[in-house]
DNA sequence: TCAGTAACGCACTAGTTAGTTACTTCTTGC
DNA sequence: GCAAGAAGTAACTAACTAGTGCGTTACTGA
């Protein structure tokens, strides 16, 4: 007769350093790097504390990798929008929709990436693996500004990169700030309506400084 | 004959108060609220910790004292910029240049108002002299975009909160991802001709945004 | 001038916290 | 089937950290 395991966990390196990532991911997004704990992350992972030490040497190396993780998921869920297929308005349009789906769907991407600028960038220097997903991503969007400038639906001469960088702002401000902004200016920012007008303001002020 | 005093340090309680307020803005805007040390603040302050409890009763509510004269700075600056003298199109423009400058001469400013966020505006719930601040700026940027239809260079039904959020979102971000972004775009942020070039870019996408 | 009060300072504590030591248990290549 | 290394655990530690108890010193108003 077969007695079905049951303390001694099933050993598995994969899943037990999968569980530490996911649940430092989570730690680090709610309290920051000095914030969150390495205790706490440990429990959360269901793991023993030495774990994480054995797997990813202490809390800082923790952290980068979390961070490399976050970049790296969301370059990936980029290039799974196949925006060449689409005409160069359209292509345009789905990209500021993603973005701002994204960053809804995903609210710990933004708080690591506040961390990591909060800490000057000192996690993420290494990493080339990001710095060629990064290059991807912007001949993407450069390829879509020059089809759009053939078809003669966008003005000439925007660089791809502000542009980039001004898709991501105006959606990552909003959420990031949404706190603050409730109270600030008297309005809920994370009510549906809310959520819709400004996805709308968004596409609107995207489009009125590419097109033609 | 007078000795000149030397060790026991002239009293003033205004003084120690807003030595110790600058030390904790300045180190809660470098490290974040968890990551700050109070032990820190008071050697910065060149006062005693024990004053910090006195005078503002614990760490936190310290750092919620940092917050709000950070805000009431900024509204207070708005203030100055006096735009209801000049021509709609030029007073927004003038309204980007100043929030651009603003980040600029005070990067405290934003790194703080992040942290506020990390901790989901808890810090700030009470204070209603920030929304007295707030309302009157937004009236005062409904007050241009109105002007601006009157005389058909803008176009109607621009909300004004919108307008505001996008305004400071564009320079913003660039500025607290800056770390980040020149890590992964491979082009220093922080040179003078690419701080020109984001303001240019900025200017531009407000104007295009607005303009009939 | 002097008593009362506010400003200031020292030294301590109770509780955390990142990281480690020393060990047991499971799995796998041979 | 077994040696060796990898996975996993518990208990510990040294350093740190927010907050305090309590005494001292300088102003101030009556």
């Amino acid at each position: 007769m077969r007695v079905v395991e049951e303390q001694p966990r099933a050993r598995d390196a994969n899943a037990t350093r999968a569980r530490i990532l996911a649940a430092a991911k989570s730690e680090f997004a709610r309290l920051g790097l000095a914030g969150a704990r390495v205790d706490e992350i440990a429990r959360h992972a269901c793991a023993n504390k030495r774990m994480i030490y054995h797997y990813f040497g202490g809390k800082e190396d923790l952290f980068r990798a979390v961070l490399v993780e976050a970049y790296l998921d969301i370059r990936n869920a980029e290039q799974e929008l196949e925006l060449g297929h689409l005409p160069p308005r359209e292509a345009l349009e789905r990209l500021v929709r993603f973005t701002w789906a994204y960053y809804l769907d995903n609210p710990e991407f933004i708080t690591l990436v506040n961390s990591a600028n909060l800490h000057r960038g000192k996690h993420l220097e290494k990493s080339e693996r990001l710095r060629t997903a990064s290059r991807r991503f912007v001949s993407m969007v450069q390829e879509i500004l020059d089809r759009g400038v053939a078809d003669g639906v966008f003005r000439p001469g925007i660089d791809p990169v502000q542009l980039n960088i001004t898709i991501a702002a105006i959606g990552y401000y909003y959420l990031t700030n949404r706190f603050t902004g409730t109270i600030l200016f008297e309005r809920d920012f994370m009510e549906d309506k809310a959520l819709e007008d400004r996805l709308a303001f968004n596409i609107d002020t995207v489009l009125r400084l590419v097109l033609a």
